[in-house]
RNA sequence: GGCGGGUUGCCCGAGCGGCCAAUGGGAGCGGACUGUAAAUCCGUCGCGAAAGCUACAGAGGUUCGAAUCCUCUACCCGCCA
């Protein structure tokens, strides 16, 4: 059972903290660690992207994929429609019906890469529409509803929360159907364990019941933690808003470098929680975050390999070389035409016929501010840098000359703010 | 159903009929320090080069002049039934 691994499973999921609830925890370990089981986690479709916020159910997938076990990736297209109550105050709005059958389908391919779909553990991509869409309102709550006492339903705290502010019917029912899913995945693929992330425990712990009380045989369930970071504020959200997975919304270049940015303090947790590195490698780069935190190596690793599982080796390493290019000491000069153009796409490029417009404009129009006043002021407060070189004057325009390679220019607002302009 | 209170900029939250684009805090952004970190300090923070324009739930009205007064509409929140 333990073939070459000294290790469990479990034992390397507990040492990197994934496990924050379960149910009995030796028998989950009997489970998890006993041979190869089937197991499912839920992506509900409430946004055209997974973020990686999701990053942590993605990966959790992957491990115990890659420990023996045969993942079942759920898409939420029934529970989508619904919207989950937990860890809101207030009631959902409801998507269009199409918009949210879009969503199902891009994430379905964004899930997709993360497993592997061949061998004896292949995974197996679902979607709870397919056996919620044709329950009929009788057959629901004859076969779903009977099995759940309302008194407890209202105890769970995400309903209990909303009892003051209110909550729908809808929203209400949540829980059933995902609970239901569980059972449906039981019956229809021997599925006997289901993780989701700790605001998911309640839905979770309802769908173990249910299978209980259908007569089901013994299931299992974990939540991962949610990931706080050490100054307080939401995992994930940058100035830009989420870090999406989608390479239209967030590009791998953005993606690499909200992991490069990482707190000292965090980035341990999120090479425990992300890196399929072993334990050894880890504790060394935790060791040099430690000794020379200026060197960021963690910080690197870290973007690196998850930059390259979310959108690939070759994207991954653009990323890098981008960064080196934008950030290095040298000369922007020095840089090739080709090493200037890719650094400058993956900050983002735009392209300018004829004149050059002056310096507030090209902040302007690169994005890299939203509107004059703000270009203005940012010239003002000396945040502005036309290829590294600071721009004093608020009426400036950039001369011919400074053309990089006689085509590029460099804009940067603040310390790590870039956008490239091409005179084409 | 009756009575009362509320709705302000990304969020919280002040706001006397003119001196309010609107106090203060948070977030954000920039600078200094540093390591593309944290903490701290400083600055900035509707649009516009400016004149000015658009803003204080929505629509009307009173007034020389309204976020501030009146009317109606929508939503929220208390108390009584």
């Amino acid at each position: 059972m333990q073939d070459n691994r000294s290790v469990t499973l479990v034992d390397d999921m507990q040492w990197r903290g994934l496990i924050q609830d379960s149910t009995d925890p030796d028998e989950l370990r009997k489970h998890l660690d006993g041979g190869s089981i089937t197991f499912y986690v839920g992506f509900d479709p409430t946004a055209p992207s997974l973020h990686v916020g999701n990053l942590m159910q993605v990966v959790t997938a992957r491990r115990l994929q890659l420990a023996g076990h045969k993942p079942l990736l759920l898409v939420g297209g029934a529970t989508g429609q619904i919207g989950d109550p937990g860890g809101r105050s207030s009631e959902r709005q409801l998507n269009p019906r199409e918009v949210t059958a879009g969503w199902v389908l891009r994430i379905r391919d964004q899930l997709a890469p993360f497993v592997d779909y061949e061998g004896a553990n292949a995974a197996t991509l679902v979607n709870n529409l397919d056996w919620t869409g044709e329950l009929s309102v009788i057959d629901f709550l004859r076969d779903v509803g009977k099995h759940f006492p309302v008194n407890k339903m209202l105890a769970r705290d995400v309903v209990r929360n909303r009892l003051e502010s209110g909550i729908s019917f809808t929203e209400f029912s949540y829980q059933l159907l995902q609970a239901n899913d569980f059972y449906e995945l039981h019956q229809r693929h021997a599925c006997t364990l289901q993780f989701g992330g700790s605001d998911q425990w309640g839905n979770i712990t309802a769908g173990v019941d249910f299978v209980r009380r259908r007569g089901g045989g013994p299931v299992h369930a974990f939540t991962t933690p949610l990931v706080l970071k050490a100054d307080g504020t939401k995992f994930g959200k940058t100035a830009g808003g989420a870090t999406w997975l989608d390479p239209t919304m967030t590009s791998p270049y953005a993606f690499y470098q909200f992991w490069v940015n990482a707190d000292d303090r965090d980035v341990s947790k999120y090479l425990r929680y992300f890196s399929f590195k072993p334990r050894e490698e880890i504790e060394e780069l935790e060791k040099a975050t430690a000794e020379r935190p200026q060197a960021r190596l963690a910080q690197r690793e870290l973007a690196y390999e998850i930059t390259a599982l979310v959108h690939g080796e070759d994207e991954a390493k653009q990323a890098v070389t981008a960064s080196q290019a934008l950030f290095g000491r040298g000369s922007l000069a020095e840089l090739s035409a080709d090493t200037l153009r890719a650094a400058l796409s993956e900050a983002g490029l735009m392209e300018v016929r004829g004149e050059l417009p002056p310096v507030t404009a090209l902040l302007q129009q690169t994005g890299l501010v939203k509107s004059g006043g703000e270009a203005r002021r940012t010239i003002a407060e000396g945040g502005a840098y036309v290829n590294n070189e600071r721009v004093t004057d608020p009426e400036a325009t950039v001369p011919e000359t400074a053309l990089l390679q006689g085509r590029f220019l460099v804009l940067r607002k603040g310390k790590r703010t870039f956008a490239g302009v091409e005179r084409v």
